[in-house]
DNA sequence: ACGCATTGGTTAAACGATTAATCCAATCCG
DNA sequence: CGGATTGGATTAATCGTTTAACCAATGCGT
């Protein structure tokens, strides 16, 4: 027996209005051809009546279900609520509604996500990559925000410039010694803010990479950096190439009587929820997630409007990259040399500073 | 014109093996009568021409969409990846898709996006409330998640008894007196901590809360906590409702020159994803999120079948509240009230420390 | 007044899966 | 041996929308 049918219908509308369904079905479109003064007795009747259509019906009549899919294959990924919060303003505005699928890591779980989506009938795919991963494409077009640099990316931060950008401050406040804190070498993004940040050094700068990932392997997990020991060494700026790597530079540093920025400075990337209201605030760059997912969900439309029939496109966009925008906070100020001499440490409070 | 058909159906499968339609159907849902050995035939078929179910024919004729929404209207909830990725792994063990919808801020648009859900036939939702809102019942069942004094609520980590495992934690360590750190007073979640950490001091120890919003609308956001100040008054812990005041809390003492937890400790609430890492990392109370996005999605879905059609039905579980759990770090230790003295500072490094 | 477009509407056929209702053996049993 | 049961499959109706095709007026130019 087919559940109990509840809320009303274009027949429920139509029988009792005395008019047929295919009129009301249009009336309410906007598409046949239906006098104004009825179009206009349909939607008020509709309305009263309390009409939501099935999007159920729809989607297998027209076999499109006004849905796309969301993967997110990165663990719990700090960025997530911002980028799904993009997603889904941009994915909403154009109509359509957005399914999520998180493969905790595992490729193969990523792929299984991937199908429940299809299987679900989702029009497209926005898909952010798990590092390294390359997107077999689904049977449906496929959207991907990871890098510039990664195979068959639809759009993405400027991840380059951003470093660029990083460099160029760091530069500009004196700073001759740089250490570069990623977490892994493989990913696509941190290779790219990586390459950035080396292509804006000064020729009187110098950097050097730490890998927390592989450092955590050797001495264990939530191992100290030894940054303080990098300081004694010369270095006066630690540049994040996430926020969260910095928060951990920045803890660590202020934990071994560091001060920033005073002694050294310390900048990240990606504007994470915490980074303006830590002390001092961090200074970073940040994507444009809005203008990201409306480059992904439009030119994903796009592509879903082109191609009748589902194959696994990848979608392409007409803009590449979009750019990353430094934000200047309190964590990072003029090298000053002197200041590195332990004997000198000024440490009497500073809570009144605004 | 319906667009041109593309993949095998159920029909397309059974012109070709010579059977019926419906037998197919029933071969791969095993529901009607139909002899191993043709169920076998037809499944290998159907597996080879790589056949996917239409959801939406199914949802259609079945009034049910395997899809439920999940409501997120706090502003980029730092909880939300755990959040997210709970409920999504426990509908996906259901067989349900999970839409999401993010109100920011906004009261009407979460009414509005509790609507575009239901429109899209979801079978039911999940919502985490905004703080201090009421969910006016949709039409459909309804799990809120939010703290057991929210009226509704059906299931939530049990907030006060983390607030009283944090008392209880400080009160061992000797620790008189606290300041508690929240962010807004009118939050049901923070309230519940607050009264349960109340609730769990000795008759020997104070304590006092500051609000953080409140603060900052009279000094602007992101203005100093002046925490070192209160440490020179007295207090030697800090008690925040969230990590993420707890952090603001640590960067600030930190950089005021407190070591932090010899010269005053710190707790947070709910073990964000910086909670690990940072120096010193930061003792808190753990929700189990699994616990809790399971028995939000077993319940609702048990409401779901009981309910015939769909009426906006508030869902309540057994388990009303889900332990949370005290994960202690480096960031609370014994209260010791000699190293308050400004003089004795001890901030030679302490790289070393593993 | 006749053909021809235009306007405003109706009919009916899909879309693909589910399922109640049949139907046709073959088997069972007293 | 005849009526009842059962296993195995088919028929056909149905979910609610969309949309191509069709039809009945009316208006209009010649």
């Amino acid at each position: 027996m087919p559940p109990a049918r509840s809320g009303p219908n274009l027949s429920r509308i139509a029988t009792s209005l005395g008019v047929s369904v295919a009129t009301v079905s249009n009336a309410l479109s906007g598409k046949g051809r239906v006098s104004e003064q009825l179009a206009e007795r349909i939607r008020e009747h509709a309305a009263e009546m309390g009409y939501v259509p099935s999007q159920a019906a729809r989607a297998l009549r027209t076999g499109r279900s006004g849905v796309i899919g969301l993967v997110l294959p990165d663990i719990a990924n700090p960025l997530f609520p911002k980028l799904a919060q993009a997603i889904e303003f941009a994915a909403t505005s154009a109509g359509y509604g957005v399914l999520i699928a998180d493969s905790r890591g595992n490729i193969t779980a990523q792929t299984e996500a991937i199908n429940r989506l299809v299987e679900r009938g989702v029009e497209g795919l926005v898909i952010v990559p798990r590092r390294a991963t390359r997107i077999s494409a689904a049977s449906c077009p496929v959207a991907v925000i990871d890098t510039a640099s990664t195979p068959g990316n639809t759009v993405a931060a400027d991840h380059w410039q951003g470093g660029r950008d990083i460099a160029d401050h760091l530069a500009e406040l004196g700073h001759k010694r740089i250490l570069v804190i990623g977490n892994n070498p493989e990913s696509n993004v941190q290779n790219d803010r990586v390459g950035g940040i080396r292509s804006g050094l000064r020729p009187d700068m110098q950097s050097s990479t730490l890998w927390v990932e592989r450092l955590e392997r050797e001495n264990g997990m939530g191992c100290t950096l030894g940054l303080a020991e990098k300081v004694r060494e010369g270095y006066t700026a630690f540049a994040a190439l996430s926020d969260l790597q910095a928060l951990r530079a920045l803890t660590e540093l202020q934990r071994d009587g560091i001060v920033v920025p005073d002694m050294a400075s310390v900048t990240g990337f990606d504007d994470l929820i915490f980074s303006p209201v830590i002390t001092p605030s961090l200074t970073t760059v940040a994507m444009d997630m809005a203008t990201i997912a409306d480059v992904a969900i439009s030119s994903l439309l796009k592509t879903i409007q082109a191609s009748g029939s589902r194959e696994g496109v990848l979608v392409s966009a007409d803009t590449d990259r979009v750019p990353m925008q430094l934000i200047v906070r309190q964590s990072s100020g003029p090298a000053d040399p002197a200041r590195i001499d332990p004997t000198k440490l000024d440490l009497t409070s500073q809570t009144e500073n605004s």
